[in-house]
RNA sequence: GGGGAUGUGGUGGAACUGGUAGACACGCUUGGCUUAGAACCAAGUGCCGCAAGGCGUGGGGGUUCGACUCCCUCCAUCCCUACCA
């Protein structure tokens, strides 16, 4: 009598067999080597469906590659540094060192209990010392290598708690706890030269296997455009403004030049003015985010200082407002009202002419389109593009201004006024900065006591002063830095004598790195970067770290992603309890592709667990016999056969090529509806047992890297004395997957009309014969005249009439 | 504001290269089993219509023998926007 299937005793059995024979940690051999990453998650307390939908997308293919023989690399650790710690370590007393441990061995027990394959002896975390000495070493390389600087920049500040806030803590230009109307406060801060490799980051997309939108993102981001510097003397002095600007070809449009409230000219004219000192005053209170920015109402204010246009001669006001950004350009805009949205809106709202000199066929101002000069003196006529050079040209001429390649990224401000992140290695001697040296590494994050909340560096000062005249930097860095590098870490993660090993020429670069989608510019472009830099100081090889990449789209719930500090989590514990982690693991890849984001649903667990049963129901009590003889198949054995390689190969192209696991399931679980029942009993022929032995095997493979434990279970029994079920991947054989008949569509109109079976040998004009004479196609074609026939092979007959 | 995506039955989704729209599931309906329920099994299930047939992939337009798929346009939703990670 067969038993039940019972998710607890399998899963548990299974994975006590797994941690025995050590079975998922790897070593460096001579088989082809698979490094499937998934993106190590922030701690934040528990997992959410979003990080088991992202790690079963990673188990599912590490698996798959072991049984194709591959030697898989996969690791897991914790992105430990942040500000949620702070955050919880501020609401209920705790230490955020203290929560953060805490957090990990929670999730921790929740990834195991999940049946990932990971090699866990390589696990970090980037708030250990051990971790983070090695990146303030990095640091110091990059000091080295003239990519640091320091520089002037701008920060939320909560003037009520006197602490930076992040944008996400800025609602409505407010601080989310003290509620105080938050101001822009400009404070030195330490910056990486990300854009010395602009450049090289835009070229080396084109090698990647990435998704098209990922690069078009990065492209975007990076923004390089070809304009010019435009110099505009100012009227009454020998200085000058300079503009840049991607569309010379409009310069006989400006009606007026706007600075940022941040250019030095601004706040030099705020001191003998009160006016543009409320000016400025009141641009200060929109967050430092961009979208708060571009949202905010263009505002403005006249300086009253002329300047003249290069080639008219004319003067133009110049204007303080607060659309202008300082780290873009020069900071500096020459105003197009006709030709630029933004110009445009600041423009009616100041009255400022708006003239139009670029004709294109929308008509409609203003109009960004590129087209036809008119208005434009001796350029009328002109297109854009050749106008835009001739323009060039003559500023050249006259000295008042220059060809200008500009990229939209800006160099990396890695500085935070925090707690809980990695101490930047600087001292002050003096009041002069100095990265210290490496012997001195790692500086280490003062500890504090039991249930104490996190204070910003700058205020302990037991830590900032080193010595008499010698003070530490109070700032930390960004938790981008964190994760940046740790793909590289996991190969060396075990050895503390050296920041990448020898193992790490062997792993790198990742195969195949899967993430959510929110990470596909920011951190994938700092990784991009720090893969450069480390190769330039000879530490890494290559010059990408990630050959392959799957962005899976967000796991939504009430229309938003899903995270804790929205407060809108589904924790998958209850599910794993109920159901087991099999399930769980196959609801989550049945449900939909993994780039499509996903509102979060239970609806059809039931199914997944439905079907589990139903494969442990055919399964289970059964074993596999070995025969020997050859057989004559009848056609529902051929039929069966065919089925079972069909989906092997759809299934082998699902996980390899398109990642497509719900359509792999669904196909997994038509062939099992599509086996006959009277093969699977006990007076079937050995033909038809021979068939079913071979869809079972089939299917207990094709499942297994999705439903490990129950497949591997299963596999044992039926299999007894055979290979381990992750051996091997079964092999599919074309000719019987071929048939001699298809299914002909027959339209009248490209409507279908009816429906035939037929034999593949056919001539189109036996075909056309057979499909005139069906009923309901002779009904449709009543006599007309037929005009015209498509015929696709194997697939279609169309009659237009 | 800018950049990137998505939109198909009551629900999740399938249709891979312009060629059968709705695979596979969930749910629901009916029947079986059962003292009853759960579980399980069988049949049905896009919409309108008695039927013949017609309509149907966010809305509107276009290309084509044929459009979920290509083009134009509009709408809605989600992600990113450099200090959430």
């Amino acid at each position: 009598m067969s038993s039940t299937y019972n998710h607890k005793i399998i899963e548990e059995t299974v994975q006590k067999k797994w941690s025995k024979e050590e079975r998922y940690l790897s070593k460096v051999d001579d088989r082809e080597k698979y490094y499937c990453l998934s993106m190590f998650p922030y701690p934040s307390g528990k997992l959410h469906m979003g990080h088991v939908r992202n790690y079963t997308i990673g188990d599912v293919i590490s698996r798959y590659k072991r049984m194709r023989n591959f030697n898989v690399f996969q690791p897991m650790g914790w992105d430990a540094f942040g500000l949620p710690a702070e955050n919880a370590a501020i609401a209920n007393n705790v230490n955020p060192s203290d929560w953060t441990d805490q957090n990990i061995e929670n999730m921790k027990t929740q990834l195991q209990s999940l049946g990932f394959s990971y090699d866990w002896s390589k696990e970090l975390r980037t708030c250990d010392p051990s971790y983070y000495k090695w990146e303030q070493l990095i640091f110091k390389k990059f000091f080295d290598a003239g990519l640091v600087y320091r520089k002037k920049s701008l920060v939320n500040w909560d003037p009520v708690d006197e602490t930076v806030l992040a944008n996400e803590q800025v609602i409505d230009g407010k601080g989310w706890r003290s509620g105080a109307q938050i101001e822009i406060k400009e404070i030195d801060q330490w910056f990486i030269k990300i854009t010395d490799y602009a450049d090289e980051l835009l070229d080396s997309l084109e090698s990647l296997d990435w998704p098209e939108n990922v690069k078009l993102m990065q492209k975007n981001w990076i923004g390089k455009s070809n304009g010019a510097e435009i110099k505009y003397k100012i009227h009454g002095s020998d200085e000058f403004l300079t503009t840049f600007s991607t569309r010379p070809d409009t310069i006989y449009g400006v009606s007026f030049i706007a600075i940022s409230p941040n250019h030095p000219m601004a706040i030099k004219l705020s001191e003998d003015d009160d006016s543009i000192l409320s000016f400025l005053e009141k641009c200060k209170e929109t967050s430092a985010a961009e979208a708060d920015m571009a949202k905010a109402e263009k505002l403005g204010i006249d300086t009253n200082i002329k300047v003249i246009h290069p080639l008219t001669g004319e003067k133009l006001s110049v204007w303080i407002g607060n659309f202008v950004l300082l780290d873009y350009g020069t900071g500096v805009v020459m105003g197009v009202p006709a030709h630029d949205s933004r110009d445009h809106e600041f423009a009616k709202k100041y009255n400022l002419e708006i003239k139009q000199v670029i004709k294109s066929e929308n008509d409609e101002l203003p109009s960004v389109e590129k087209g036809t000069l008119i208005n434009s003196d001796t350029f009328d006529g002109l297109s854009s593009e050749e106008a835009s050079k001739r323009i060039i040209t003559k500023l050249i001429e006259l000295n008042s201004g220059e060809e200008l390649i500009q990229f939209r990224l800006r160099d990396w401000g890695v500085s935070r006024q925090r707690y809980w992140g990695c101490p930047i290695p600087v001292v002050y001697e003096d009041g002069s900065p100095k990265v210290i040296d490496e012997l001195e590494m790692p500086i280490e994050l003062p500890k504090l006591g039991k249930n104490s909340q996190p204070i910003p560096l700058s205020q302990n000062s037991d830590f900032i002063n080193a010595s008499d005249n010698i003070m530490r930097e109070s700032d930390t860095f960004d938790t981008f830095m964190d994760s940046s590098w740790y793909y590289a870490r996991f190969t060396s993660a075990d050895n503390d004598k050296q920041i990448f090993d020898e193992n790490s020429k062997y792993w790198l670069p990742v195969d195949l790195y899967i993430g959510g989608i929110e990470h596909a510019i920011l951190h994938l472009l700092y990784s991009r970067f720090f893969h450069k830099a480390l190769r330039d100081i000879g530490l890494v090889e290559g010059d990408e770290p990630f050959k392959r990449l799957l962005t899976q789209g967000m796991v939504l719930k009430d229309g938003a992603k899903m995270s804790k500090s929205k407060g809108n989590t589904v924790d998958p514990q209850p599910y794993i309890e109920k159901y087991g982690a099999d399930t769980v693991r196959l609801y989550m890849m049945f449900t939909s592709p993994p780039e499509q984001s996903l509102e979060w649903s239970e609806s059809s667990v039931e199914g997944a667990a439905r079907f589990l049963k139903k494969i442990w129901s055919l399964v289970e009590g059964r074993r596999y016999i070995n025969f020997e003889c050859e057989f004559e198949f009848e056609k529902d054995e051929v039929d069966l056969r065919r089925k079972s390689h069909a989906t092997l190969k759809k299934v082998e192209h699902d996980y390899e090529i398109r990642f497509s696991f719900n359509t792999a399931i669904a196909a997994i679980m038509e062939l099992l509806n599509y086996i006959p029942d009277n093969f699977k009993n006990e007076n079937a022929s050995d033909a038809q047992k021979f068939c079913l032995n071979e869809a079972i095997v089939f299917s207990l493979k094709m499942l297994s890297p999705i439903a490990p434990h129950i497949c591997e279970y299963l596999w044992e029994d039926f299999f007894f004395d055979g290979d381990s079920i992750e051996s091997s991947w079964p092999e599919f054989d074309e000719n019987i997957i071929e048939a001699d008949e298809f299914e002909l569509i027959i339209q009248v109109n490209g409507k279908v009309r009816g429906k035939m079976v037929i034999s593949k040998s056919l001539e189109e004009d036996e075909v056309k014969n057979l499909a005139m004479e069906e009923d309901n196609v002779k009904n449709h074609l009543n006599e007309n005249t037929i005009k015209k026939i498509i015929f696709i092979k194997d697939k279609l007959i169309n009659f237009v009439i």
